[in-house]
DNA sequence: CTTCTTGCAAATCATTTGCAGGGCG
DNA sequence: CGCCCTGCAAATGATTTGCAAGAAG
């Protein structure tokens, strides 16, 4: 089980009960993208009654810290633990499904890009949205 | 000058003045793009005073209709003339400036991941957020 | 005429913020 | 004990919707 009372403090924020429920959420299935509104679910299931506002709070201070990373799609924000690998998404527009993907030859391109344009690339957000494996066979 | 009429009609759609304006500014700079306010204000400065509510019917109801391209970045959507030759974007960040790109081997790479993940890829979206060139001159 | 559109205000959804009370260091 | 944090409710920003009045075909 990883530490994250030491994330938060070499991040400079206080441990305390909210934040540590929430990266623990967001620990528990490592490659899982969750909305503000599901981490408050979940965390009424498990008995904490933590207002979303906090939740929101928590996550973003969280994702300025490096510790959490914050995924842009059509409706509500997405929020994962920080796994240092980046990677990209598909979501699945039947099911919800977020997978990840990394693909050095697309990354090498888009530094290519910027380059030949002149941009400084701070950052980019790659969503390709469409029907997984799963909806398919079900669909047929 | 394009003939927005033509193209309403094929879409099904009434011919009407607010859609017509609407186009009209999309296609007064074909690679520009704008939020629904800026459409809005820029309509007002014309003298056309077109609600905020209708300027988002219309531009959802052009964009089913493949005639308008809706981009999501951070904050509000923009909308652009859907030009039929695929695009992705540079966002920057400090002035706000949107530059298309078109690059063939990303585009083959996506295509490459859908089908070794068995995904039907209906849609994507990529979007490079960075200091754009004028702007890096300008920090120096 | 009938149906599709518009306008306006009210509703909604996601997210943020102000402020008063609590808790960590 | 002081400052950071949380809770709650109210505020905000973007977008949508209901409904009555107006135009398009």
């Amino acid at each position: 089980m990883t530490d994250y009372s030491d994330k938060l403090k070499s991040a400079g924020l206080k441990v305390t009960l909210p934040r540590l429920r929430i990266l623990e959420i967001l620990g528990r299935h490592p490659n899982r993208h969750h909305t503000a509104e599901d981490i408050y679910r979940l965390l009424l299931q498990n008995g904490e009654d933590i207002g979303v506002a906090t939740i929101y709070r928590v996550l973003t201070q969280c994702e300025q810290a490096g510790l959490v990373a914050r995924l842009q799609t059509e409706g509500p924000a997405m929020f994962e633990l920080n796994r240092e690998n980046h990677h990209d998404h598909f979501v699945c527009t039947r099911c919800g499904l977020v997978e990840e993907f990394h693909d050095g030859i697309i990354e090498e391109r888009q530094r290519k890009i910027a380059a030949r344009a002149g941009y400084e690339i701070v950052d980019h957000s790659m969503v390709l949205y469409g029907i997984c494996a799963d909806c398919r066979r079900q669909l047929k």
